[in-house]
Formats: C-alpha cells, sequence, structure tokens
RNA sequence: GGCCCGUUCGUCUAGCGGUUUAGGACAUCGCCCUCUCAAGGCGGAGAUCGCGGGUUCGAAUCCCGCACGGGCUACCA
C-alpha cells in the first residue's frame, strides 16, 4: 500500500446526464493514470448546476464505474480525507474562499447588470475590439463602497481580478506540451453568481487544490478555460496542477458523439452485453497506445503500463465494428464454464428459452463449447441455439427447405439418415458416434456431402446455417433428432 | 472578431531527423481448413504522412505561412 508515489488524481463528472462513453474513457485514463503511478484516485461529483444536476445521475454514474470496474479510493460513497466529495455539500467553502479572495484583494464584487454586459459586448464588436470579454468596470470601484453596496442587498457576482501585468500564462499539458496564453486575453471572470453558487472554473480550482490533486486529466473543451483557472490557483495561493487534455470521441461521420450516431452512453453497452472489460479495452486504446501494436490489454497491464505521453492528441471516431471484435476475442478468451454463467445462461434466459435447469452441466457445456466461437454478443447464442428449444415442430425456413430438401433424391438421404442413427445405441449417442454413423452415407448415396449434410441439416436445424451437426444431434437427444427427419421426409423429394 | 488545439491507410494507431520500399490492428478482398456458419492459418490491396514554402547531405519527423476541422471567449460544465 505504501507508495512513494503522491500523484492524486479525480475524475469529476457533472451529473446532468448518463456516463457518456467520452467521460468514461476520461474516467478510465484517470484510473488507469493512477494505478500506474501507485497514487489516489478520486470519484467527486460536479454539481454546482442546480438547474441540470439529478440525483439519479448521480447514482447512474456511480453504477456505471462500477460497471467499468474503475474502483475509486476516495469518493461520495466510500468518503476519504478530502471531503465532501459531493459539490454541493460544499457550497460554504466556496463561499469562504470566494469572500477571502475579495478580502485579499484578489477579486472583487460586480453589479454589472445583464443588460450592461451584453451592452459593454455589442459596444465591442461594433468597434472591432478584439478583446470582447468583461471591460473591468467595477473593478476600479471601492472596495468599501462596494461592500456598503452588498450589505445594502444589492445583486451582485464576484470576479477573479486578473492581474493586469501577468504576462503568458503557460499551461504545462503532458499531451500537447506548454501552451501560452497571454493573460490580456483572459478577462475578469464571474467565480461567484449573484444567486450565492460558485461558477465551475472557480469550484473546480477550489477543490482540486483542497484535495492535492496533482493532475489533472480531462476532455480538450477544457483546455482553453485552463488559464482561468490557473489565475485561481494563484489566487488561492496554490500550486496547479499538471493538466492533459485528452481529445474527444466523434461519430462515424467525424461529428461529435450523439444519440444519432446510437448508443453513447455506458449502460447501453453494458445492457446490450458487452463486456466490461472488452469495453474498457476498447476504449483504453481508443486514443492511446501502449506501444503501436497491442490491441488486447488487460486491465492488469492497463492499469501497470499506461503513460500519459502515448495519449493521441487528435480526435477519435468511435468505430463499433473495433468493438465488437475486441468484445469477441474476450469472449473467445474466456473458459466454457465462465462462458455458460456469464453469457449463455443469461442469453437464455432472456430469450424466455430456459431458465438454467432445463438440462444438465454437461449439456450446457457442450452447448457452450460449439457456441463461444460463434458469439460476440449474448444474443449471438440465443439466436443459434433456439432450434434446440423448438421440439419436433422446429421452424423450418422456406428458403432453406426449396434449396436443401425439396430436390430429387432427397427423401432417400434422409431416410438413410434416419435409419444410421437409428442405430445407433441410446448410450453412445455422442457426437463422435453420430458422425461415424453418418460419415459413410454421401459417398453410398452417391451425392456430395455438401449437399447430403445440408438437406440433414435443414431437416434438423430449419435453417442451412447451424452448430456443428453432431454436437447439435447430441444435445437435441435422438428421440428429437429422429422425429424430426421423419416429419421432414414429406417435403423431400 | 480574438485566442487556443488538432490534421499518418476507410477507422484506431506506430513513428520523436537517416534502421521506412511508412509498421501493427479493425474493416475489406483472396486462398487454405471445412457438412453450413463461425473460429483458426496464410496472403493481397489500401497512406505521395492536409496544402505550400523553407532549414538540412537527408523531414511524416524541425521552422514559417495557408486550408480545413474543433474548442474557448456564459451568472454551462
Amino acid at each position: 500500500m505504501a507508495s512513494d508515489s503522491c500523484a492524486r488524481v479525480r475524475f469529476a463528472p457533472s451529473p446532468t446526464g448518463k456516463l457518456h462513453i467520452g467521460g468514461a474513457r476520461t474516467a478510465i485514463y484517470n484510473w488507469a493514470f493512477a494505478r500506474s503511478m501507485g497514487g489516489t484516485f478520486i470519484l467527486r461529483i460536479d454539481d454546482t448546476d442546480p438547474t441540470r444536476s439529478t440525483d439519479e445521475n448521480t447514482r447512474v454514474i456511480l453504477r456505471a464505474m462500477r460497471w467499468l470496474g474503475l474502483d475509486w479510493d476516495e469518493g461520495p460513497d466510500v468518503g476519504g480525507v478530502c471531503g465532501p466529495y459531493r459539490q454541493t455539500e460544499c457550497l460554504p467553502l466556496y463561499r469562504e474562499a470566494a469572500e477571502r479572495l475579495v478580502a485579499e484583494g484578489k477579486a472583487y464584487y460586480c453589479f454589472c447588470s445583464a443588460e450592461k454586459l451584453s451592452q459593454d459586448h455589442d459596444a465591442a464588436v461594433a468597434r472591432k475590439d478584439p478583446f470582447q470579454g468583461y471591460q473591468r468596470t467595477c473593478r476600479a470601484l471601492d472596495p468599501c463602497d462596494a461592500r456598503a453596496r452588498v450589505d445594502a442587498g444589492e445583486p451582485c457576482t464576484i470576479r477573479i481580478k486578473v492581474p493586469l501585468d501577468r504576462g503568458d500564462v503557460v499551461v504545462h499539458d503532458a499531451v500537447h506540451g506548454d501552451v501560452a496564453f497571454n493573460a490580456k486575453e483572459l478577462d475578469d471572470f464571474i467565480i461567484f453568481r449573484s444567486d450565492g453558487t460558485p461558477t465551475y472554473n472557480f469550484a473546480t480550482v477550489v477543490d482540486d487544490a483542497r484535495m492535492g490533486i496533482t493532475h489533472v486529466i480531462r476532455g480538450d473543451d477544457h483546455l482553453s478555460n485552463t488559464p482561468r483557472q490557473i489565475m485561481v490557483y494563484e489566487a488561492l495561493g496554490a500550486p496547479a496542477p499538471t493538466f492533459a487534455h485528452i481529445s474527444m470521441i466523434l461519430g462515424a461521420d467525424g461529428k461529435k458523439l450523439s444519440k444519432r450516431h446510437g448508443a453513447t452512453s455506458v449502460e447501453e453497452y453494458r445492457d446490450q452485453g458487452f463486456l466490461s472489460d472488452a469495453f474498457v479495452n476498447y476504449l483504453a486504446l481508443l486514443g492511446w497506445s501502449l506501444d503501436g501494436e497491442t490491441t488486447i490489454i488487460p486491465r492488469a497491464v492497463l492499469a501497470s503500463r499506461f503513460s500519459l505521453e502515448h495519449v493521441s492528441k487528435n480526435p477519435a471516431i468511435m468505430d463499433p465494428e473495433k468493438l465488437s471484435w475486441v468484445q469477441q476475442q474476450y469472449v473467445l478468451a474466456m473458459d466454457d464454464t465462465t462462458f455458460v454463467t456469464d453469457i449463455l445462461k443469461p442469453a437464455l434466459a432472456a430469450a424466455g428459452l430456459d431458465d438454467g435447469s432445463m438440462h444438465d452441466d454437461a449439456w450446457y457445456a457442450l452447448l457452450a463449447a460449439i457456441l463461444k466461437p460463434r458469439t460476440t454478443m449474448p444474443h449471438d447464442a440465443a439466436d443459434k441455439a433456439c432450434f434446440l428449444y423448438e421440439g419436433v415442430e422446429v421452424a423450418l425456413d422456406e428458403k432453406s427447405v426449396a434449396k436443401n430438401i425439396a430436390k430429387e433424391g432427397v427423401r432417400s438421404w434422409l431416410e438413410a439418415a434416419r435409419d444410421a442413427l437409428a442405430a445407433v445405441a441410446d448410450d453412445t449417442w455422442k457426437a463422435d458416434a453420430i458422425n461415424a454413423a453418418l460419415e459413410p452415407l454421401p459417398e453410398v448415396l452417391g451425392t456430395g456431402k455438401r449437399r447430403f449434410f445440408g438437406a440433414v441439416r435443414v431437416a434438423l436445424c430449419g435453417n442451412q446455417v447451424s452448430p456443428p451437426l453432431g454436437e447439435s444431434m447430441e444435445l437435441l437427444g435422438k428421440d428429437i433428432v429422429l422425429a424430426r427427419l421423419e416429419r421432414t421426409l414429406p417435403l423431400a423429394g
């Protein structure tokens, strides 16, 4: 537990919606960074926007984080030495910090109305002033006068006083390098609203400073706001952390990911049946690479080898096909027992086919063995196992029947198959024996294996595509197999 | 308008001045295996490294312009 690293990182979502895949990736990077550094991973809920934040969203986000397997060391539910971890529970702290800044002359009250602000802005645009921000009107107010107006109940905000002679503010960014901004372009932005709540740029910094955050890893939509936040760190007298701004995730058309691109929330992927490990694997490698070769990266490797140096700067387009491939790799790597409990049985139950107790363990194990390489999503398994649960009257696909059964001479093949299978002793009704019984038939009947087995397949499974026949028949049981062959005979030519 | 960021196969990426005829993966195509479908194996095609200038014996890699895309510029986060 003891580590020589004091890296402290945080993932601080706003509960204004579900956890998006972009947010999930940010969370993964923070988590992986903390773990690789032997540091601390903190979960904080940035809910300073009371109109858009909800407790329900917070619950959903926490649940998604747990599903992702991103365990946090400090957070709203587990506590920690730097609590509270929910910004709405820290309101007095922000107020105190803001007032201290005013007292120290590093921030000031502003009484400008919304109309005045927009007039100033319009005027700046009209005179083609490159600076269109706040004109610092109230900065010149006498502090005592301002105090009196506040006490008299006049509505006001609190603005940070950006030092005019600050020069370049440089953001030390682990993925972009040093990024310089001229402080002259920063306006005296609001840190406290007239309704008595702090703004994001202020609350985040107060919390990050208070929690001793050493690395801020977040979306690059925050990069331009970072110099403002650095002003707050400086006013607060706190050291600024190292930043790492990661790019956005885009849809197939290169536009910002939205509903029209399909699933965007973590929960939707979970509900579709994606494995958390596969999902994390895919997202981790979307915008970060271990070595340019690795495509499958176990969680433990991610947690030990992650590095900010290999995070890419440019936005990445989400590719559902590659996600599926990664998922398939994880399914393939599962042992059969896990496949049965985690994928097969839940899928059969969800499809209403089997509550999990209709057969013995060996039966499910055999089914797992033939279905696993044919399964990416759980529903694939259910779809492919469906024909095992339909009794004698399995649904026959018309086209398959027309193509494989309703042909001259097929009736004799099916009869031959039936007779050969009937001759297999009940206690040796296994895939091997079944295959051995059918194997010689095509030659004897003077036909091709493809056509012969094609006919048998349609008769037994109702379709031209099915899992391997020997195993399928073993699972079906001798009686059903013979009955299905029998009932197909009238359709054969 | 101003400021900032980004730009290597269709997609995710490797690449940090010469080892590059730009490597890997997904997707795609072909072959093999094969009772179908998968899985697996092998192979092909696919990127003049956004464009234009420089610097250098040598540039995807360094510098400068431009273009395009994105972000910030809110009493949103």
